[in-house]
DNA sequence: TATCTTTATTGTAATATCGCGTTACAATTT
DNA sequence: AAATTGTAACGCGATATTACAATAAAGATA
């Protein structure tokens, strides 16, 4: 079948395993480092920063886009890409918290 | 191609993707959880709670395994699980490093 | 011994992902 | 207008992932 079975799990578990699906790619962790260190950087700039083709850049770039985790600004041919640091800060409880009630239903 | 280029990307970087991948499917996010909740728990019942097939099951135990979250005890016939409490903790620590210093680069 | 139970392995079909060449398109530049 | 630049979309080949039936293997039980 090789389909998901998203249908299964509660909410919960399907939006964790989409928030680190995302990051685990190391071209994407790669790309939301390079943007974190030079907001509103261009497609071009990750293409360099990579080493990957620009059709490749792209396509990470919209599966980071699909969980909201970027900010765009169009200003001519040029778009420029940011971390949205509030998604970003909402992701990193989502997931620590995770980690943390495992942690606790452990020691139960 | 289909073959991620771990190449040319850092050990961080493909160590932060190697992490979060594992937990980047709601099964094992579902696992993850029922092992904790139920520390030294078998197959079975992971079967029984997540609703998937034993060799499905089997297969998502063994990438986690592939990460060292998971302790086991053979007892005759049966394997029972147990989540690796060091490993899970530092586990935390890097995912939310990861997150963090992303946040802070983006306030400079 | 034969049977049952539990888990891992093998094989396979369906689907998804990764990477990139090509193309398309919009906005500049000459 | 023609060429250039930057990005997204399309399409494709290679590979990986997901899920499961069937089987194997190892221990327990009748």
């Amino acid at each position: 079948m090789g389909l998901t079975k998203n249908h299964i799990f509660d909410d919960y578990q399907n939006e964790t395993a989409l928030i680190t699906k995302v990051l685990g790619h190391p071209a994407r962790v790669a790309i939301i480092q390079h943007i974190s260190k030079n907001q509103y950087c261009n497609c071009n700039d990750l293409v360099n920063a990579t080493g990957l083709a620009q059709p490749t850049v792209s396509q990470h770039l919209s599966e980071i886009k699909r969980i909201k985790l970027l900010k765009q600004k169009h200003q001519g041919k040029n778009t420029f890409y940011a971390i949205d640091q509030d998604i970003l800060n909402q992701y990193r409880r989502k997931i620590n918290d995770f980690f943390v009630k495992v942690q606790v239903n452990c020691q139960k």
